[in-house]
DNA sequence: TTCCCTGTTATACGGTTGTATAACAAGAGA
DNA sequence: TCTCTTGTTATACAACCGTATAACAGGGAA
């Protein structure tokens, strides 16, 4: 005979805690299942959370979704400043400092490119997400130009931004799938020797 | 009352060919749908064919995804070598050729992208998968490496092969997903100043 | 201590998933 | 024309999906 099971224990959090938790608790399911094995019993259960409560701080999974990805965009967008942050103030280490945060953890990570994949993919069916890409690119672009131009200042900078990001986005993609053909190293030595022969001293 | 419904008709197919249908429907479904949108009913329907038939010519969806993955990325290495042979027969133009085909259809295509980051994010969690994007990221590299060795011979080019790799990748990305603040033209104008200076002329 | 609000759980629902299986019929070979 | 193989369909199944709802209980307010 089957005894009734009592109804578990529980904590009332505050509200931001609890969105915060939800959030961190997607974006690990992400990394870990991929998108194909996010749902929302799995995210509840890793936040350790019933399933219900979702939906008291999301309108649906999308949501939740469109939000994490905000927040992991504005931690990525973090970490690359407290590098530039902790370089040496001359221009050139500033940028050379943004460039190369890539290729190191926490960026080069392989659970934030399952992570970072899932919102590419989402990108064309979901208008929020597609406008969220935008933005954080944006942003990550602004910042670029604005360091290349402390190191050169004058010149515009536009597509020397633009392709400074893809080299970085191409070399963080195969460090983060793993078994690159190169180093973490060879990655930084690239990014360097790319931006000297573009920006020759001024 | 329900009448009941005769049984559809059906065209019996020779296997190649409808090995070939499901590989075909099975990337048009996950360049519409996503990943997440990608089942066996949804791929058989594409097809035109009963969900049942799938599991006929494939061990499971796992297995037609890989064989889907290989065909694909087939098809590219196809495209990229068909745009080398078009080219001028100089070692530059072939190079160049080969560089920006990337950024022009049927390589910069949303649907591509999409389906191309359904393989990525299997990447980590199917071994097969994950085998499959090195051979085909290894072949891509050699191919580029040769043609660097027909325009500039004699030095290594292994990293300068990974480099323009990482920012052919990162631009095709970007040029895919849409929005993106640089035109194919703009994208085939960074590929050359790149290598022009990566290579002076020798 | 008691009350009461509401964050949280448990459960239910219809729909979809991947796979298994048996019945059917297409179409080649005799 | 007939037979037989087998490619194909239809159906069934348990497990899971996202969401809706009502009952419960944590814990601050009084």
């Amino acid at each position: 005979m089957q005894a009734k099971e009592p109804r578990a224990q529980f904590h009332r959090a505050p509200a931001d805690e609890r969105r915060l938790a939800l959030i961190d608790a997607c974006a690990a399911t992400l990394a870990r299942k991929g998108v194909h094995g996010t749902s929302v019993r799995e995210i509840c259960a890793t936040a350790g959370v019933s399933p219900g409560l979702l939906r008291h701080y999301f309108s649906g999974i999308d949501e939740l979704v469109a939000d994490t990805y905000a927040a992991i965009g504005a931690q990525v967008q973090a970490a690359l400043n407290d590098a530039v942050e902790a370089a040496d103030p001359t221009p050139e280490a500033r940028l050379i400092a943004y460039l190369t945060a890539s290729f190191a953890p926490p960026i080069a990570d392989a659970d934030l490119l399952s992570t970072w994949l899932a919102f590419w993919s989402l990108t064309r069916t979901d208008a929020k997400i597609a406008r969220l890409h935008d933005e954080i690119y944006a942003e990550n672009r602004i910042t670029l130009e604005r360091l290349l131009d402390a190191h050169a200042p004058g010149s515009d900078h536009r597509l020397t931004a633009i392709a400074l990001t893809a080299l970085v986005d191409g070399l963080w993609l195969e460090l983060s799938l793993g078994n690159a053909p190169f180093s973490p190293d060879e990655a930084t030595v690239l990014a360097a020797r790319w931006l000297a022969a573009l920006l020759p001293r001024i």
